[in-house]
DNA sequence: CTGTTTTGATTAACCGTTTAATCACCTAGC
DNA sequence: GCTAGGTGATTAAACGGTTAATCAAAACAG
């Protein structure tokens, strides 16, 4: 019947060979029991006739499609690229495909959002939330990237710590005293960057931070941060908490006549593309995403073969206070991805008229 | 049955009115013969038990998936997060799902990615290629965005006419010397850039193009551009074919102590997420992303519902020679959509002291 | 009052796959 | 020789929605 119109189904295989559907599909899942024999006889067939398996067959049967919701809250994250490709492909890997929702940063969209990837049948999503959102109990597995003070289950990059390694680089090039640069205070993410750089800093290190959104609000968008005047007053590490206003001090702090790296160092976080040609490179702290989007999806895909059965089965579970009623993800945590330092020439040894500064 | 378990269905429906299931299956989507009392009935029952038609279901009979796939060939494009955002929306508004794939800028993946999205039942394509590579016939619907001169069914910026607009608005400056920094000169979107800006420059004015890609393989990756000599020889304008390196232009005059916009002016295209955010604000030419995107979508439809239907049917087409073979996209052809220029600080009048070398 | 058309709804097949239930057959055990 | 058990395959029923074909009743024309 189904000869040359659409695409060769289970049924072909099985007519070819003079068997049942079923045996094909056996065959073809290792599931049932076929002779090896046939089975061989089978995937042979199968691949010359160029099958190719129907995912709104499978999804209707079993009610999973293979494809998981990504959901980009943030506006145009400039991360984006990067979230975007390691998700992809770790999914890939697990053969599952990838459905996008942006929510273009308005938070109501976000639901909107949320709610088309579910309708259209996502087993789970992963979850890149606009800052101070929280993901309710949407019915399905979910995984948070990105914001580790997020409750549920997340998994993002060891913020924290990323500061103290940026720290801990400026210091053992003899800075002592800090401008921490960050854009909004209530982003989770660049709280733990300005913790885990202050945290870092010795008793006899001074550090100022200055949250660029509030100047704004006072000033002007785009105005200037005055930073060539906190070079002078002995200044010497201005660390951002992120590529984009590392870029901004870097151009304020050259125009101002102050050299870098000769009179003061800048620092950056998440290495974006621009930040290894601008001049002089950016020293900044790369997160590590793939590994971070393995780690997401894993989780992700056990929670959701997990659901399948209930709260034990086969796997032996040991000793689960079986709560029926929540979805039993119970067993959230955050895990913490560590960030890698990434050194080029914005970054070097603190000018030796500072300590004259700093001891007056 | 159905009661507790799973979500519901048309049948549900169909149970609590005690109607058929085709009944509501015609009454929700308009297609069969319903009494308009009966219609208003199931949509409210729909409503109220939370009724959500199920995407595999419907697929699965009628052979479409309702999903699109997005092929992102380069590398980390930095415009992706416009072109991903903007492609979701437009899909989204048409009641579309979209699937992503990266090929991670390797040319073999490339067309792995395309069947991945395929065997997952991709009703269509939207193709962001890698440069130079062309997309065979695939078997359905494609259409290509960013590189006006490949050739098939493609929407893109007029990147042509971007150059035009930004060589013209340097010129009513009173620039009369160019420099135009592209990277590579095997990318059509840079051509297309470089040839609208020399197209529109008259014949008192001088020009040089500069391929960083060239440079560095004879120099060093990301090693300078000698463009504070080029300002000093008289050089006023320096057009980057991106912003990425107009950027790099911009740090590099700064340091070799030429003033911008004083002395020079630099321009990029694309107005990336931190043009607006450096010192001094580039000036730019912006690509209508979200209209391409339109486009491009409004087409792919097109052609997905188009394929349905053989070569002719109800919509009454004028006199088609009917090519029954090829994928009848044939009327396959080039929109361009304008860009828009982008003022910021990066660009001003030429200093006067150009005239005199100009005149020498 | 009869024959034809229109209207509003039903029936049933189908899309491609999975899976529990069933069955025919062969081997072994006693 | 008859039964129990195992093996390799088949049957048939879903999953949820669409759609061509059918049908009963009502509306209408003559």
């Amino acid at each position: 019947m189904s000869t040359l119109r659409s695409r060769p189904n289970l049924s072909d295989i099985a007519a070819a060979l003079g068997v049942s559907v079923a045996t094909v599909s056996n065959a073809m899942s290792g599931k049932g029991r076929v002779s090896t024999e046939l089975i061989e006889k089978i995937r042979k067939t199968a691949a010359e006739i160029g099958y190719i398996p129907s995912f709104p067959g499978k999804a209707l049967r079993t009610g999973r499609s293979g494809v998981l919701g990504l959901v980009l809250a943030d506006i145009v994250h400039p991360l984006f690229p990067q979230i975007a490709q390691a998700v992809e492909f770790a999914a890939a890997n697990c053969g599952y495909g990838v459905l996008i929702a942006d929510s273009r940063g308005d938070t109501a969209t976000q639901a909107d959002a949320i709610n088309r990837l579910l309708e259209r049948g996502a087993d789970g999503l992963v979850v890149v939330p606009r800052r101070g959102t929280r993901i309710g109990d949407i019915g399905r597995p979910v995984v948070v990237i990105d914001s580790p003070s997020t409750p549920g289950n997340t998994v993002a990059a060891d913020h924290w710590n990323g500061g103290q390694q940026i720290a801990r680089h400026l210091l053992s090039h003899g800075h002592r005293r800090f401008v921490i640069i960050g854009g909004s205070s209530t982003s989770n993410v660049q709280n733990d960057r300005v913790g885990g750089i202050r945290s870092s800093l010795p008793t006899d290190a001074a550090s100022e931070v200055i949250w660029i959104e509030g100047i704004e609000q006072s000033k002007a968008k785009g105005c200037d941060l005055d930073l060539a005047a906190k070079a002078r007053q002995g200044f010497t590490a201005f660390c951002a908490v992120s590529d984009l206003h590392a870029l901004r001090a870097l151009m304020e702090l050259q125009r101002g006549g102050v050299a870098v790296p000769e009179e003061a160092s800048v620092t950056g976080f998440d290495d974006l593309i621009w930040s290894p040609v601008v001049t002089p490179g950016l020293t900044t702290m790369r997160m590590d995403m793939a590994t971070i989007a393995e780690i997401a999806i894993a989780r992700l895909i056990d929670a959701i073969e997990a659901e399948g059965r209930g709260p034990d089965d086969d796997v032996a579970s040991s000793e689960i206070h079986s709560s029926n009623i929540s979805h039993d993800i119970s067993a959230a945590d955050v895990s913490s991805v560590p960030m890698q330092l990434v050194v080029r020439q914005s970054s070097g040894r603190a000018p030796v008229h500072q300590r004259s500064i700093q001891e007056e």
